[in-house]
DNA sequence: TGAGATGATGTGAGCGCACACATTCGACCA
DNA sequence: TGGTCGAATGTGTGCGCTCACATCATCTCA
């Protein structure tokens, strides 16, 4: 910075100035300052900047290890709007959500004096670990459920989304809607489940018994074989809301191995709308989730709390995107 | 660091030791000066201390901005390996990859002082655009397609993949196998056409003319609507090597539309193994990419980068993973 | 015409750490 | 018992920047 001083024949003060666009600073001697910069290649260090500010700059997101479509989507729009205003983002994965990972991975933030973290938390037990870490900087936490003090909630509307497949299911003239469901320790499957159950509790009607699953095409499609023979006999569900596409698409399969025709026989929904599932056989008729919003706006109640602002808990709707894998019952 | 030093009646000097596991420290004041530390709750300096050493601990990722499966599961693996071993890893992402954006990121990365970098690269230009900038720091560049200095290239083997799959169609008795190839500036596709076509010289075959798509699942339905006609009068291809598995999912979801059966009519393969190809319709017979393998590898070998060795090409091995949607010619 | 206000610039100090060097301590052997 | 050597510890300095403050030039209006 000296050099950069000397060259353009003023003080490292102006040149600091310069940099940090001070509005005092005449415009020949900007542009001198900043051609002298030019020819020198000079670079600002971040890590004095952040010695002598105290701050880093820099943003930690925690994330799924399991390159799931949905938290990709997210750390991306999340990283994208953070650069766009100037901050760095610092990633850690965990692949197995225990308090203990939960707690060294924010540790590893803390090492690194991020000034704010997001984390994208699927599940209960690591919202728990959050809060119980009690970060001494901002945390959003992506989660469905119920808020908590000592974060920001923010989270697509989960039990919205179930609801709008549960409706849409009911409305096409389905007595009544099975639901296979996700793992009971994610937020999100929870939150499912219980929009699912509110519809029918609305509308006064009593669903079947949701059925277990994780998250897996495996296990859609087991569950799918057992179905398609209680369909074929007659005694199965018209219509199911599987808890995400995944599971979905082994349903799918399995309904199409066995011969039982969608939607003409039974109805299917999912959940997430991934990649490929406007293809899937038949196309399927799933909630999507707006993963880029979710992320910018991650950034910003971030940023705002950052800022010393108070922000409160946020929600955003998903929409349903209807394609042919549901229809009237037979 | 101070205050941690008084209380454990030492010098800072002696904390520093300590916390850099310095050799010649008792083991009784080491003790002490880790008590103070976790009284106190100490934590060190990340800024002061990247200014006094000048390192920063620090690599970057940058990546796609598309929430694609491989180069997520990529990123995971990076940033696990390089936590293990000590690291920060920053990400950026570019959804548009041309000169300009990538020149701007790596800027971002060299304003962070980043002392390596990651680069998951799957387009021509993109290479090039890395080679252009001249980063003062190693770079791995993982990229299909030929080697240039001032890069570190790694990859996984696109070109044996497209052979495993070639080779494996063609020994189930099909007289060629139809490609459909991917985005021409993209590495990868390129060199899955090259291994493609080199299986049938090395056999004395003319293939047919590969048809060009995209990555999409959408492009692959278009072009599954125009071969089923084609088979259904018996002219059209015995096999078809899809790209990627989305392509292959948009295929397959014509076939099924036109009743053109797979495998019965038609084999498929596709590139990727994407979560719940092992459940489409039928289960997708593909090239599956070890991203984990991929990932560890690249943070292995920029830390010796890094660390002053001399590191040369390196290339993983992919492998096929056999299902139902590829069979013996009707 | 001069005092005050404002804008433009310079000066010095300190952020918290690691490094090079100086010093002290203790053990061991002649 | 003194000398030597190495282990253990302390002292001072500088990394490159921003902040608070001081200074100087310029303009405005009474």
């Amino acid at each position: 910075m000296s050099d950069v001083a000397a060259l353009a024949g003023v003080s490292h003060q102006t040149v600091s100035r310069v940099l940090n666009e001070h509005p005092s600073v005449r415009e020949d001697t900007r542009r001198r300052v900043l051609d002298a910069i030019a020819t020198l290649g000079y670079r600002r260090n971040v890590a004095a900047r952040a010695l002598a500010t105290a701050r880093s700059a820099t943003i930690g997101v925690v994330t799924t290890g399991s390159g799931l479509f949905g938290p990709a989507s997210t750390l991306i729009a999340v990283e994208e709007a953070a650069r766009e205003q100037g901050w760095y983002v610092s990633v850690a994965t965990i692949r197995q959500y225990d308090g203990v990972t939960m707690h060294r991975v924010l540790d590893h933030f803390m090492d690194q004096a991020v000034e704010g973290i997001v984390v994208i938390a699927p599940q209960a037990d690591v919202a728990e670990a959050v809060h119980e870490f009690r970060a001494p900087v901002p945390v959003v936490l992506i989660a469905a459920g119920e808020t908590e003090a000592a974060t920001i909630p923010l989270a697509v509307d989960q039990r919205l989304g179930a609801r709008l497949a549960t409706e849409y299911l009911l409305d096409l003239g389905h007595e009544s809607v099975l639901h296979v469901s996700g793992p009971g320790d994610w937020l999100d499957a929870v939150e499912r489940e219980a929009g699912w159950r509110s519809v029918h509790e609305e509308r006064g009607i009593t669903p079947p018994d949701p059925v277990g699953a994780d998250w897996t095409a495996d296990r859609g499609y087991q569950v799918g074989l057992g179905l398609a023979d209680q369909i074929r006999t007659g005694e199965g569900p018209t219509a199911v809301f599987a808890a995400n596409d995944h599971l979905a698409l082994g349903m799918l399969r399995a309904f199409w191995e066995r011969g039982v025709s969608v939607p003409r026989d039974v109805s299917v929904v999912g959940f997430d709308d991934v990649a490929g599932s406007g293809h899937f056989v038949p196309p399927l008729t799933t909630v999507r989730q707006p993963f880029d919003e979710l992320g910018r706006r991650s950034v910003a109640l971030l940023l705002e709390a950052v800022a010393g602002a108070q922000v409160g808990a946020e929600l955003i709707a998903p929409m349903l995107v209807e394609r042919a894998s549901a229809g009237p019952p037979p």
